[in-house]
DNA sequence: ACCCCCGGTATTTTT
DNA sequence: TACCGGGGGT
């Protein structure tokens, strides 16, 4: 009858088969903890799947993921066996069937865009990012006269992160301040009272932030009819990476199933890396209990993806973990072959070796792709990247530096979220600020006849043109009325030609950055509304560059560079990790307080368990310090990650690179170790 | 409004 | 180093 579950082990199919029984779909609740590479993607899949063969309705189940790159892969894997077992007479089912699939950021600012009216928010609004949220922090900050105290008072960027804490792990303000902030402790007060008026000023601008989308999801909730009704619309509620959930999230889940039934969380509190994002593994291990009566728990814990000795190791460093819930996973797959602990000289040799090794790989059949880098910090690998362009090797980071973060596809992207919503100041202050005469004072002074007008575009319209903008001021004005009612995906090109002008009197380089636009007017064309594309753009930035501009190399090969958190739920044939050394992993930043120390311990279980073959974990001896003339030699000496003490070695075959004879050859074709050039400038100096 | 210079400082990971 | 914010001059 349902072969298509045969291919799962019994936990597997235990969880698949959780609750279903002849004609219904709807059980207790369910707690899947899934180790590392134990298919913990595949059984959910299956469940979804088998609950929708079951009987269950598509459009009744929500499924919440960790990342939109995550939800969509899932909705694929589902539709895929779904389809095959109804046969195509009945997949008419899966039509737009898992539309209820994404992030609990973009569902909740899905909901509140439809309740919006009945809890009294505007339901044209638009969504801060980070910096957008910090610059309004700023803006606030600075009006209520913090940025001049006496005694230097938080940056925008710590208030932002503190107001964040707060929200998101349902805290007070004296209690964040104490156990993450301690050197703002003394602000207690100012800081109440600032994000009281960062609150009011979102609320005018019809704004929302990142923790907002969860925060009036959350108060909504609240609300006894809105909460039945809301979680009267979904049978079953799935949410994946339940180890990297806060606790706002927890509520909200509480609040759409209170008893459980139909609720179902996958997780691996190994796995926990986004604390600093106010994650709490008590959700997960709290989960059980919170139900009467208690959540089923099922274990999975046999790993397909790593040969044992990967597995070995990578259980090594996690068994020196102060506290652990889950056990040791295991394998059938054998090899001969340890993960390897690599000596080499500097991040120059490190960046050499990895190539090396890359290319050695693929002669032997195994493609780019199927290899992966990995790194604490998006800039660790730079000298790699370097290395990688010099020997043309095309590649794609994940992590870091965003394509948003530009400041000419901001630029864009704010006249558009300007038209939208015209209230949104950070938006157009940066607009206006592109206006060659337009400096802050006259940018506050349009903004506040607009805050004052019940329709505030025409209000702009009917605005006496500024002093000293001259054609530029109307050309704006009649630009931004045109984007009034939206034309898409034609709006962007209005966008466009207007900045066209701007570009080139503010960047040099416009004609790279021009290419940047085309490619975002790329992206642009694939939504539907411009409403969902500033929406889905803000949630859901696209997250990897590649060292080309212009269209993702889609069919290409490529290198996968990634910072270790943009890793999560991957696996790669050969995985490098980079810089095992202390100061990186740890990172220094990250080694204060022993609950943070046990963070960067799991990240680099995460970064081993990626591996599938073969594991590489690189140790550079000598890293150059900052801040010197660039071809100065100060450097330090970095030791192996404490992670990796003397008693777990032997998990681990040690090499040195380059090998002795090799590199006695190489010496003189190292580049220049004496810099006659610089010498000679410098006799002048 | 805008440009330039100076001094102080933070510096990760992401929805 | 790189970036930001402030101050001062044009």
């Amino acid at each position: 009858m349902a072969t298509y579950l045969d291919t799962l082990n019994a936990e597997q199919r235990r969880a698949v088969e959780h609750g279903v029984a002849e004609g219904a779909t709807v059980g207790a609740p369910l707690l899947v903890i899934a180790g590392a590479g134990s298919g913990k993607t595949n059984t959910l899949a299956h469940r979804v799947a088998h609950l929708i063969v079951a009987g269950a309705d598509p459009r009744r189940i929500l499924l919440m993921t960790f990342s939109r790159r995550a939800a969509a892969e899932m909705a694929g894997r589902v539709e895929r066996i779904a389809r095959k077992v109804l046969g195509e007479n009945n997949a008419a089912i899966m039509r737009d069937a898992l539309s209820w699939a994404g992030t609990f950021h973009g569902i909740g600012a899905r909901l509140l865009r439809e309740y919006a009216e009945r809890i009294g928010v505007d339901p044209a609004f638009t969504i801060h990012d980070r910096e957008d949220s910090a610059d309004l922090m700023n803006l606030v900050r600075h009006e209520r006269g913090l940025s001049k105290t006496e005694s230097r008072f938080p940056a925008k960027g710590t208030c932002l992160s503190i107001y964040s804490r707060c929200v998101n792990a349902e805290m007070e303000i004296e209690k964040v301040l104490g156990q993450h902030y301690p050197w703002c402790a003394g602000w207690a007060a100012e800081l109440k009272s600032l994000f009281a008026s960062y609150v009011e000023a979102k609320q005018a601008q019809h704004v929302l932030d990142y923790d907002d989308l969860l925060l009036y999801w959350s108060q909504m909730m609240s609300d006894a009819l809105i909460a039945e009704e809301i979680g009267g619309r979904f049978d079953h509620v799935l949410v994946d990476e339940y180890q990297d959930t806060n606790r706002l999230q927890s509520s909200i889940l509480l609040a759409l199933k209170p008893d459980g039934r139909g609720l179902t969380v996958v997780g691996d509190d190994a796995q926990s890396i986004y604390s600093f994002r106010a994650a709490t593994v008590r959700n997960i291990l709290d989960f059980p209990q919170s139900f009467s009566p208690r959540a089923e728990l099922i274990t999975l814990d046999r790993n397909y993806r790593s040969t044992q000795t990967v597995l070995a190791a990578a259980n090594g460093v996690i068994g020196l973990a102060r506290e652990r819930f889950t056990k040791n996973l295991w394998t059938d797959r054998t090899s001969a072959q340890k993960p390897q602990l690599v000596t080499v000289h500097d991040e120059a040799d490190q960046a050499r070796y990895i190539v090396e090794e890359v290319l050695a790989n693929r002669e032997q059949g195994a493609l780019l792709k199927h290899q992966a880098v990995l790194f604490r910090t998006s800039s660790h690998s730079g000298p790699l990247e370097i290395e990688l362009t010099r020997r043309n090797i095309p590649f794609v980071k994940f992590g870091g530096l965003k394509f948003l973060d530009a400041a000419h596809v901001k630029d864009v992207l704010a006249l558009l979220r300007f038209a939208e919503n015209p209230r949104d100041r950070v938006a157009g202050f940066r607009i206006l600020h592109l206006l060659p005469g337009i400096g802050p004072a006259t940018a506050q002074r349009v903004l506040d006849q607009m805050a004052e007008s019940p329709d505030p575009l025409h209000a702009l319209g009917q605005l006496p043109t500024p002093p000293r903008t001259g054609a530029d001021w109307a050309d704006f004005v009649r630009t931004v009325e045109n984007l009034r009612y939206s034309e898409w995906p034609a709006d962007l090109e209005r966008v466009r030609l207007w900045y066209a002008p701007h570009l080139d009197r503010i960047h040099e380089d416009s004609e790279t950055r021009r290419a940047d636009l085309m490619q975002l007017e790329q992206i642009a064309s694939g939504y539907v509304s411009r409403e969902k594309f500033l929406t889905e753009l803000t949630l859901d930035p696209p997250d990897a560059t590649s060292d080309k501009s212009g269209p993702p190399l889609r069919d290409e090969d490529y290198l996968i560079l990634s910072t270790i958190h943009s890793a999560k739920g991957q696996e790669w044939k050969s995985v490098f990790v980079l810089n095992v050394v202390d100061g990186c992993m740890p990172s220094d930043l990250g080694a204060g307080t022993s609950a943070e120390l046990e963070e960067e311990r799991r990240l680099l279980y995460v970064a081993m368990t990626r591996a599938k073959d073969d594991l590489h974990l690189v140790v550079p001896q000598r890293f150059f310090t900052h801040g010197q003339a660039a071809k100065g030699d100060r450097h330090v000496y970095a030791s192996r990650t404490r992670f990796i003490p003397e008693q777990l070695v032997y998990l681990f075959e040690r090499t040195a690179w380059p090998k002795a004879a090799a590199g006695a050859a190489r010496t003189a074709a190292q580049g220049p170790k004496v810099d006659i050039g610089a010498r000679m400038r410098r006799m002048w100096r």
